[in-house]
DNA sequence: GGTATAAAATATGTAGTACATAATAAGCGC
DNA sequence: GCGCTTATTATGTACTACATATTTTATACC
């Protein structure tokens, strides 16, 4: 049933840690851990790999940043249940992206959003359209919303970033908040360029109106229309 | 270290890896690092931060694995361009995430491939075309598609996997190909269930049309259809 | 003087030891 | 049995030493 794990594969090409990160993967797959089930000690899975503790510790370390394992002082350390971002959107940061990923991710945000919107159907609940509303009148009633390029940015990302909740999708909203910082420098970055607010025909008034007495389909192609000026930056790079 | 009984330092909960990791993201953003730029040797790190050097290295193992920083053997560490999903991919399996979040994955598959539509008809090539039209003429065919429900799984990941390819976007891509495993569990999940194919009233080769003659908006409700058996689940699943 | 080769220097990679810390279990006086 | 102290145990942190790879410098030789 052990495995034996002296047999020698010398590919030294990749980093030890790596190695070790993923035989400890493929060990608990192997053995298909479950989530609370206990891991061996460290000291023991080190010296069953034939590595330091150290090394052991840091792949280990990197399981516990994902979220996979959690560690207690005396207990030892234990298969966890980690959601796909936990742990990334700590370290992943913007500024440490470059401009073809920035890009990448300002299109899923446009896909995401004309997307979702069966799913804001499924899950919207009437305190929803309460709040979208009250953003829209905030927004509509705001004087400083027609001058101040970050005032409307920031109805902009509220209003937005409420659908996400809308959806109830857990991955899906902390997907967003780490998307967040990346759609603010790509629209500033638009901004900049072209003065004029260039809002597309449809206005978030009108999305309003769509989810409370239209359909998913109304929505989505709504949404469309309202996100049709950063399409059209699309189209423009293609040629 | 020693330490100093004189400060009664808040909660000291979170572990100092994890501290030392922030300090060193907070460090990079502080002093604008950019790609290819280089880190202080991982020794004067450590002791400028009062750790050992040991932990330093835990915590740049971590942004070592988010693709943030490369490090070579004499020349120290330097500022690399990671992308998303780099070194999440490779540890992130469906074997440890919870039901729950297979459950957003699985939604987060609907939601991209009714929205990427517009990305689709941008980056289409027809060449694309041709590939698409070639996997739905393999798959109408084969004699094995009705019966065996691997083969017409097989195809269905195959034709649903070219439309993220022909997205262009690699983020988008790379996210697809972390989310297989998941779609493939899910899929044979809701297979188990209902035993008849429960093919929507779009078929792939209809998709083939539309995306050949059709517009990005045709594309997008046909593909909504073509997925209404998923979402008819989830529905289900809300009350 | 120029080229080739050897040696030194340097930063990361790996190993090993020692001790601190926290949480649990065991022991013990009562 | 209760309440206390004391061991025990696995992770957390620190420190040291050496290996490895790569650049720089030095040296030898023609």
């Amino acid at each position: 049933m052990e495995k034996d794990s002296k047999s020698i594969k010398p590919i030294k090409n990749v980093p030890l840690v790596e190695q070790v990160e993923d035989h400890i993967m493929q060990y608990l797959k192997a053995n298909k851990f479950k989530t609370g089930d206990a891991l061996p000690k460290e000291i023991e899975l080190a010296q069953n790999l034939g590595v330091s503790r150290n090394v052991a510790r840091e792949a280990l370390s990197r399981l516990r940043m994902l979220g996979i394992i959690e560690s207690k002082k005396r207990k030892g350390m234990v298969i966890s249940e980690p959601d796909l971002l936990s742990g990334v959107e700590r370290v992943l940061d913007p500024d440490f992206l470059g401009e073809g990923t920035m890009q990448n991710i300002f299109e899923l945000r446009l896909v995401l959003e004309v997307g979702m919107s069966d799913i804001l159907f499924i899950r919207k609940k009437s305190k929803d359209i309460d709040i979208l509303q009250d953003i829209v009148t905030r927004e509509s009633q705001d004087p400083e919303c027609t001058d101040d390029i970050k005032v409307r940015l920031a109805y902009e990302i509220e209003f937005h970033s409420h659908l996400y909740r809308m959806s109830r999708n857990n991955t899906l909203q902390r997907f967003q908040s780490m998307l967040l910082p990346v759609f603010h420098y790509m629209m500033e970055q638009e901004a900049r360029l072209e003065l004029k607010p260039k809002k597309g025909s449809i206005s978030h008034q009108d999305l309003v109106d769509t989810i409370k007495n239209g359909t998913p389909r109304d929505f989505r192609e709504n949404m469309r229309e309202h996100l049709t000026p950063h399409y059209q930056k699309l189209i423009r790079q293609k040629s």
